[in-house]
RNA sequence: GGAGAGGUGGCAGAGUGGUCGAAUGCGCGGGUUUGCUAAACCCGUGAGCUCGUAAGGGCUCCGCAGGUUCAAAUCCUGUCCUCUCCGCCA
């Protein structure tokens, strides 16, 4: 969330914000609720202090008639101060509502617009998009003939939107998976195989709202946990709260998790084959900076992003996400979208998010400079190496060939042992 | 899963109802002494919020959440985590 003072001190320009994220939020009715917060607080700090005072006065008295009226004076500021306690805890919880409402600022550069449409291209990959003399077909033509995923088992042992990696297509994922992580690792980044499920908290404090209708999290019945969107909500709450040596910052993490979505809501959109599934493995980057390192981090998550992709000769576009298609923690986001020659369009391989101090003061993650007084919020970041599910898609679909075969890219051979998938 | 022990400041570790935001040691910062280093000695040293130009003051925090009490690190309940032993297993 944003910083409480901020927004008072900075209403107009949290407005426009909301506006121009096409997010409505009552902002009026928040810096409403603070001014009364303040007030009540104040109340309510007033009445502890003389309860203490009180209660310190008791170990003094001199009889025990003193003590017994100044224990009833006692008596009644506490029954006062709870009252006002009360109406508070009222107050904070309407605050409180508003408040996650409130999505982070958007970066000035980031195009302003209402939703995707308004996203600006203005990169593309090293890669060019191919052109076939015979008609491409799509991954689950592919896969079909291929053998390499079973939809239907996936729809019968769990459900639909789930499945069976099989033959090349597991070999491929693990290929997928090293790569990624190798090059991460070589980047400086610390590889970290994490858990897949996460107390509810920790969810909430990245931004996910476990519950409630429109939920992309899968709840675990009759416990606080959830399973995960993705590797962010993990290694996001590794510093949840915690307070670090700023020496300690920039901290890069790679993330490998499987991630689960329930994509409530999502019926109808493209959703064939693997594009669009409950579960899938991702590697993920995730960096915890100072204030003046995240912009220079997000470029360098978004380099590392284009290095894999190119590496892996899938031709792409860079898109710059608009003030309405951005997520609330976000500042600006970068995606990168693969060409898809069975959808022949773009489709969205990868995405890296600037939080800046939004998800840290959720979570509550600081960092302290030696020698100074006090503790900052540090600044997110995520983005993505590869998403498993997606990255197939493409690679599925740009490296088959006429004969039917799949060609495997040149940077994963090393790894899948094998240069060619036919059958 | 069963039995037991424990969770206190950066670390170690006292503290079982008020004078405890918390002894002591280490660490860290500053200083004195010193040819340099070390040692010794002295002073200082948690965080958040809040009032104040400042000096300084107030509130909250002893895993977390409740409860008892005028008053809780201390008593009670729940919960999470850690360690040891047993069981079970990959």
């Amino acid at each position: 969330m944003l910083d409480r003072k901020y927004i008072l001190e900075n209403l107009e320009a949290v407005k426009e914000n909301c506006r121009n994220r096409n997010v409505h939020a009552e902002v009026d009715r928040f810096a409403e609720l603070e001014e009364l917060r303040r007030e009540k607080q104040r109340r309510a700090e007033e009445l502890n202090r003389e309860s203490n005072a009180v209660s310190k006065s008791i170990g003094q008295a001199k009889t025990p008639e003193e003590r017994e009226e100044r224990k009833e004076q006692g008596r009644a500021l506490r029954e006062q101060a709870a009252a006002v306690k009360t109406e508070l805890d009222a107050i904070e919880a309407e605050l409180d509502q508003i408040w996650r409402s409130i999505p982070n600022m958007a970066h000035p550069d980031a195009p302003i617009g209402d939703d995707d449409t308004c996203n600006t291209t203005r990169e593309y990959g090293a890669t060019p998009v191919p052109t076939y003399d015979f008609t491409p077909l799509d991954h689950v033509e592919l896969a079909e003939k291929l053998d390499l995923i079973d939809f239907e088992g996936g729809a019968r042992v769990t459900g639909s939107g789930f499945y069976f990696l099989k033959n090349e297509a597991v070999l491929l994922e693990l290929a997928l998976q090293q790569f990624a992580v190798n090059t991460l690792v070589k980047a400086g980044f610390t590889p970290m195989t994490t858990p897949d499920l996460a107390k509810n908290e920790i969810l909430q404090g990245t931004g996910y709202i476990p519950r409630g209708n429109e939920t992309q999290i899968y709840s675990i019945e009759n416990t606080p946990l959830s399973m995960i969107a993705t590797a962010e909500i993990t290694l996001g709450g590794l510093l949840a709260g915690r307070t670090i040596d700023a020496e300690r910052l920039p901290i890069r993490l790679c993330g490998v998790s499987h991630c689960f979505r329930t994509e409530a809501g999502a019926a109808g959109r493209a959703s064939r084959g693997l594009y669009r599934v409950h579960q899938f493995t991702k590697i993920e980057m995730f960096a915890f900076t100072l204030p003046d390192q995240s912009e220079a981090m997000h470029q360098e998550l978004l380099s590392l992003e284009r290095k894999i992709f190119d590496e892996l000769g899938i031709p792409y576009r860079v898109v710059d996400t608009a003030t309405g298609d951005l997520g609330g923690p976000a500042y600006r986001k970068f995606d990168l979208e693969a060409w898809m020659p069975g959808r022949n369009e773009y489709g969205e391989v990868t995405s890296t998010s600037n939080c800046t101090d939004y998800q840290a003061r959720r979570l509550n993650a600081r960092y302290a400079v030696k020698g100074e007084k006090g503790t900052h919020f540090v600044h997110t970041l995520n983005g993505t190496a590869i998403a498993i599910s997606r990255a197939l898609v493409a690679i599925m679909e740009l490296y088959q060939q006429k004969d039917g075969s799949i060609a495997v890219p040149e940077a994963l051979r090393p790894y899948t042992g094998f240069d060619v998938i036919r059958r």
